[in-house]
DNA sequence: TACAATTATGCAACATTGTTGCGTTTATAA
DNA sequence: TTATAAACGCAACAATGTTGCATAATTGTA
């Protein structure tokens, strides 16, 4: 029974991951902490909060693992989720777009654990004319 | 007007992936290639072959870039195709489902490239009861 | 409030994966 | 057969993630 522990560098470490409006990676956040806490434990911290489901672990379309509030999904939700991520190619930025519903067809053999759909392409933010 | 050479080394990259059932990593391409060339050369075909459209590009549930032959579905088809990826947690093999038809509902100021959809779970030969 | 237990951290060192520059080799068209 | 540009090997580097261990800090309990 392994007591948690909310330290002052995993609340700043959550802080950083809510107030953001997309995903975003462990280079990202360490950046942000401002050497409050070391390289190491950032990672660590970010184990945990997967673990204790209070963020969640996306991986964009380059194969970088991101980090995401686990706000719009429950717990329970996790299976069939309905959200999707898009994957921006200009500026690799990760955004959440709920109410998304997919329909599955595999095989009965295999056993689901995570549904992950994620669309590259270009965001509105980068899709702007200068 | 870059001319694509057929070398021994490229030959032998895509024979791998081609002949194995599930995507293949650099790593895992890299200990076929059994020394026929450097490590730099596998990722330097691998990435013409992505541009050649002769193989895709794969990412699997963590964040490690997979390879896997482009047989089930031709060039144009890439925008919206009809087959989902199961990455197994057991043994993190990748493998390609086909059949499985997505409805998007993302807001209109999105520019979609590529639509990705990966399954997690326990794959059939993980499953099997020892 | 002080203390003990154990969780969390920092540091250093290492492993893995992917990238770049440059001189040399090799496949292909002419 | 030869010229040319593509492909390669090697070395060095960069980024990202992991591990071990000694130390620091948080939390429940006395």
């Amino acid at each position: 029974m392994a007591i948690i522990r909310n330290t002052i560098a995993k609340k700043t470490v959550f802080e950083i991951i809510q107030l953001n409006k997309t995903a975003m990676s462990q280079t990202e956040i360490f950046a942000k902490v401002n050497n409050i806490c070391d390289r190491v434990t950032v990672y660590r911290i970010l184990e945990r909060l997967v673990k204790e489901v209070k963020i969640h672990k996306i991986v964009n379309i380059n194969g970088v693992i991101n980090y995401a509030p686990c706000n719009s999904c429950s717990h329970e939700q996790h299976v069939h989720h309905d959200h999707l991520h898009f994957s921006c190619t200009t500026c690799k930025k990760l955004t959440c777009i709920a109410d998304n519903h997919i329909e599955l067809n595999i095989p009965s053999n295999y056993q689901v654990a995570e549904v992950f759909l994620t669309v590259s392409g270009i965001c509105p933010d980068c899709l702007i004319i200068p």
